[in-house]
DNA sequence: CTAACGACATA
DNA sequence: GTATGTCGTTAGC
């Protein structure tokens, strides 16, 4: 095997697009100004592949004139993709001169794609016993993967993963890589405007495979399918097939692969040199020049490309503390490492690592001594639920050492769990020993229900990561393998699929426990060491350390606290709204003439436009039914009665499922109150999130709904609800932020912004500023946030578009400065690939340079919202944090109960009323200082509608 | 039991 | 036009 040959074919666009984007943070602008980040992105690509393969052969594939047979099928392909970056058209002749100059072939041919030309190529040369590699990050590929020919994907974060077959077939779900064509052809690809089959997704097309195999085959036995989606797939043959050609890699490009030319050469290295020089790439030039040096040529190892693992191969088993682990005369699991298998994934058991559970008595005294003597330490409890507040710990893992780590089960008995919690107590109070963890807020509330208050430096693997890519999912098992090459232990594993047989942890073997526990314990002490530096090169060290790890113990701490409800009046409400929309039914159904699911929007929309026939053209959603939302029956609801009450039934019906029904069923029993969880790293933008329940969503824009908040009441008669909220902070923030003057003095004279900007587009003095201009300069302010457009604004209003269109020139010509900012953010985020919060916080977006028009357009709007989203985030944040110290402090009784993006909800000890309210807005309004005043509303009841 | 979808609650 | 979470229906394992 070693002496079969091997040959690499390069994606070029997709390395340069690559590359590009690698450097959009910060352009690389040479004294000529060009901007050679594409370039240089490539051609450190391009080195990187050389150095770590030393290919026998190697050729490049562009793409020339699109695919013409593609376009002939199917006109839309990739037509929603528009100009190429400037930056890169340069690249492109400059890239090919280089090659020519490397002697390296650049492989083209007119009316193919670069795919095609790889396809053909690599096809070719398995004929003639070569082993080829297709340099791409581009999932396509994924067909051409055979026993000789792989797929050599650069990957995130640097380094390369190889597919082979096995990869392919486990990441597609398929038997065989000709069945991703399969797979593209149903679930489509809209950035190459591959249509797919209708209502059909990544699942869906999975599920397809495993039971049809092919798309021909699905076709043909769609009678097996049922309803929707039998209806769907029947009518969509033509396109499935089409979609199945347009993903097709084509294998007959007149090309040929000739073993003689595509041997990779020593360059012409006084050429490189010149058009290195030219480019001012002088670090490259002396890396390339290290690359092709005689030595570096003759001490290329033999490594195969399996053996292009990035990561650091496993740790010893072996190390100066081990003799002293057998005093624990616990469990002791540990594996070897076999031979690494680069094509799978790292696992427990391919890794070698010392995993010891810790025996009780003097075996846990010894190991409470070595852990105090630590630094850092990374730990994760095991308990018996994920609810925090009922959760019995079964074991807590602890890690210091990469590789290495013990596990301390936890006796049933609450008594003796609590001696050995006290044992324990030092290490967790101690100020001194930093702690790591994922998700630490679980943790947290878990000990604090035992009365141990985990103190001293943290650090929290979930925030850390929600910091460096907030787009991405930060659970534990995802940035195993992101970021160690490595899939954990599941937890399905050890207790069950999830619902009915599921066991706890507690009913887990010994040894099973501590293999778990103890890696997830290892896997996050890894994972903080990978973070912590990406954390300085993202900027956002501070914003880590004053911000999401202070905050994490606030939320924690009002989680635990909870809300009182008011059950009885969520009852009484609860029958007061079944009556009446029993009553809403009968009428309906008579308006109707029959009974049907008015809740169903199929059926219902089958009796308003099929049998009612309230309209001639129905408008339809994307899946073919009939739209009911509330925008298109408020239209209609003049003129059918029957519309009005559907309304007001869906309105009553979701108030009473989701709220006054819903909440009384998540009243803590121990506690008797309803403890919501935070989530603090969902939100792309910052903000927090709910849930379980969500307490963010509570009603109050109508009289109905928020009667609901009538039901959240101080804890007794000795307390009092205080509800703080920040006056228009995003208005504020955008103000502030673009400088724009007129806006900060309205802000500054404590006008009506609202009433204040319908005043000035609409050339009237402020006090004869109408109700419907002054809500239509509203929908215009808040449209302004979210990025509007004339469409969107259009839709939100009575205007029409060209009103619409018009309103939104005199408000920017009212607001020069405004405008000004907005396009500044949408060049800041083309330019360095993020747009950021006054506090660092970042959001990447990588859509913002995108050839697709809608997709940049949703980009671009972005850039403009996160960070006036973000950064009020990022405000109200400095002041739970700041007030928590001082409630703390101050040993005040009052407690922080709630936040809703901008305001504070808080249980106030009557006495301390006074105090509080001045200490809480003057907290908030002085959280962060901006060139206009922040404005804080305060209000005190008896519930939380009351003190609005 | 899960996924997809439509509808709708908040800031 | 931004950011979320939850519920009910429908359909298919």
């Amino acid at each position: 095997m070693s002496d079969q040959k091997r040959l690499f074919l390069v994606d070029a666009y997709a390395l340069i697009f690559r590359g590009y984007y690698a450097f959009i943070k910060n352009p690389r602008i040479n004294s000529k100004g060009v901007d050679t980040s594409a370039i240089m992105g490539f051609m450190n690509s391009l080195l990187d592949v050389i150095k770590r393969e030393r290919p026998d052969h190697l050729a490049v594939c562009f793409d020339k004139g699109g695919s013409a047979d593609r376009v002939e099928m199917f006109e839309a392909y990739k037509a929603n993709r528009d100009e190429t970056p400037e930056a890169i058209k340069i690249a492109v002749p400059y890239i090919q001169d280089i090659l020519k100059a490397m002697h390296i072939p650049i492989m083209v041919k007119e009316g193919y794609e670069a795919d095609d030309v790889i396809g053909t190529l690599s096809k070719q040369a398995e004929k003639e016993g070569y082993k080829t590699f297709m340099v791409t990050p581009d999932k396509d590929f994924a067909q051409l993967v055979s026993e000789n020919i792989f797929m050599y994907r650069p990957v995130f974060g640097g380094g390369y993963e190889t597919w082979g077959i096995e990869e392919v077939k486990k990441k597609f779900e398929v038997t065989n890589p000709l069945q991703v064509i399969d797979f593209l052809g149903m679930m489509g690809d809209s950035s190459d405007n591959i249509p797919g089959l209708p209502g059909v997704g990544e699942k869906t097309a999975k599920k397809f495979l495993a039971q049809y195999g092919s798309m021909e085959n699905l076709l043909a036995n769609t009678h097996e399918l049922k309803g929707k989606m039998k209806e769907n797939i029947e009518g969509a043959k033509e396109l499935g097939l089409l979609s199945k050609k347009l993903a097709t890699i084509m294998l007959d490009v007149p090309v040929t692969f000739d073993a003689k030319d595509f041997e990779l050469d020593q360059p012409n290295l006084p050429k490189v040199t010149e058009i290195f020089m030219e480019l001012e790439f002088r670090q490259l030039l002396s890396n390339f020049e290290k690359t092709f040096s005689v030595e570096a040529v003759s001490n290329a190892s033999e490594t195969t490309s399996e053996n292009t693992e990035t990561k650091a191969t496993p740790k010893e088993t072996k190390s100066a503390g081990a003799g002293q682990f057998s005093l624990f005369g616990g469990d002791i699991s540990s594996a070897e490492a076999p031979k690494e298998n680069t094509f799978t994934r790292k696992t427990a058991e391919t890794t070698s690592h010392f995993y010891q559970s810790v025996a009780s008595g003097m075996a846990t005294k010894l190991f409470i001594k070595n852990l105090m003597s630590q630094t850092s330490v990374c730990f994760d409890t095991e308990t018996t639920n994920i609810n925090p507040i009922t959760a019995q710990l079964v074991g807590i893992a602890f890690s210091w050492e990469v590789g290495k780590g013990f596990y301390l089960p936890f006796p049933e008995n609450k008594d003796e769990a609590q001696e050995l919690i006290e044992q324990l107590r030092p290490f967790f109070e101690s100020e001194t020993i930093e702690k790591i963890g994922q998700n630490l807020k679980y943790d947290i509330k878990v000990l604090a229900k035992y009365n141990v208050t985990v103190k001293g430096k943290l650090f929290d693997t979930m925030l850390a990561h929600y910091l460096i890519n907030p787009d991405m999912r930060h659970n534990m098992d995802v940035l195993a393998e992101t970021y160690l090459n490595y899939t954990p232990i599941s937890i399905e594993e050890l207790i069950g699929k999830k619902g009915k047989n599921q066991i706890t942890m507690r009913d887990v073997a010994l040894d099973k426990q501590t293999e778990y526990a103890v890696e997830d314990a290892d896997i996050t002490l890894q994972l903080k060491e990978h973070f912590e530096k990406e954390l300085g090169e993202a900027n956002t060290q501070k914003l880590f350390d004053e911000i999401e790890v202070p905050l994490l113990r606030v939320l924690a701490a009002m989680e635990l606290e909870g809300i009182n409800l008011d059950e009885n009046f969520l009852n009484t409400l609860s029958e007061q709204l079944e009556i009446d929309i029993k009553s809403l039914e009968t009428k309906i159904y008579a308006e109707a003439g029959e009974e049907f699911n008015i809740a169903s929007p199929k059926q219902l929309g089958d009796i308003l436009f099929d049998k009612l026939k309230l309209v001639d053209k129905p408008k339809k959603t994307k899946t073919g039914q009939y739209a009911t939302s509330e925008d298109i029956l408020s239209y209609l609801a003049k003129d059918h009665a029957i519309i009005q009450h559907i309304l007001d039934f869906r309105g009553l019906s979701k108030l009473k499922s989701t709220y006054v029904d819903a909440l009384p069923t998540q009243v803590e029993p121990s506690t008797g109150r309803v403890h919501t969880d935070y989530m603090q790293t969902v939100a792309a933008t910052g903000r927090l999130s709910s849930n379980n329940p969500n307490l963010q969503n509570i009603p109050i824009r109508t009289e109905r709904g928020r009667q609901v908040r009538k039901a959240f009441i101080p804890r007794n008669e000795d307390y009092v609800l205080l509800a703080a909220d920040y006056s228009q902070i995003e208005l504020r923030i955008i103000a502030a932020l673009s400088n724009e003057e007129t806006m900060i003095s309205a802000f500054k004279n404590g006008e009506d912004i609202h009433a204040s900007t319908a005043s000035k587009v609409f050339n009237v003095p402020i006090e004869n500023v109408t109700r419907e201009q002054r809500s239509n300069a509203k929908t215009v302010n808040f449209g302004i946030i979210y990025g509007v457009s004339a469409f969107g604004l259009s839709n939100q209003t009575d205007l029409s578009r060209s009103e619409s269109k018009e309103l939104i020139d005199t408000y920017y010509e009212t607001y020069p400065k405004l405008r000004k900012y907005i396009s500044e953010q949408i060049d800041f985020a083309r330019d360095n690939g993020y747009v950021q919060t006054v506090l660092g916080r970042r959001r990447y977006l990588n859509d913002i340079n995108s050839r697709n028009a809608v997709v940049r357009g949703a980009a671009e709007r972005n850039a403009v919202n996160a960070p006036i989203q973000g950064s009020a985030a990022d405000i109200i944040k400095l002041a739970m944090i700041k007030i928590y110290e001082k409630l703390q402090a101050g040993n005040f009784k009052t407690k922080m109960l709630l936040q809703v993006h901008d305001e504070l909800v808080f249980d106030v000890y009557k006495p301390e009323l006074d105090t509080i309210k001045t200490l809480v807005k003057t907290e908030m309004e002085n959280a962060y200082k901006l060139e206009v005043p922040l404005d804080v509303d305060l209000g005190v009841g008896n519930d939380w509608l009351e003190a609005h």
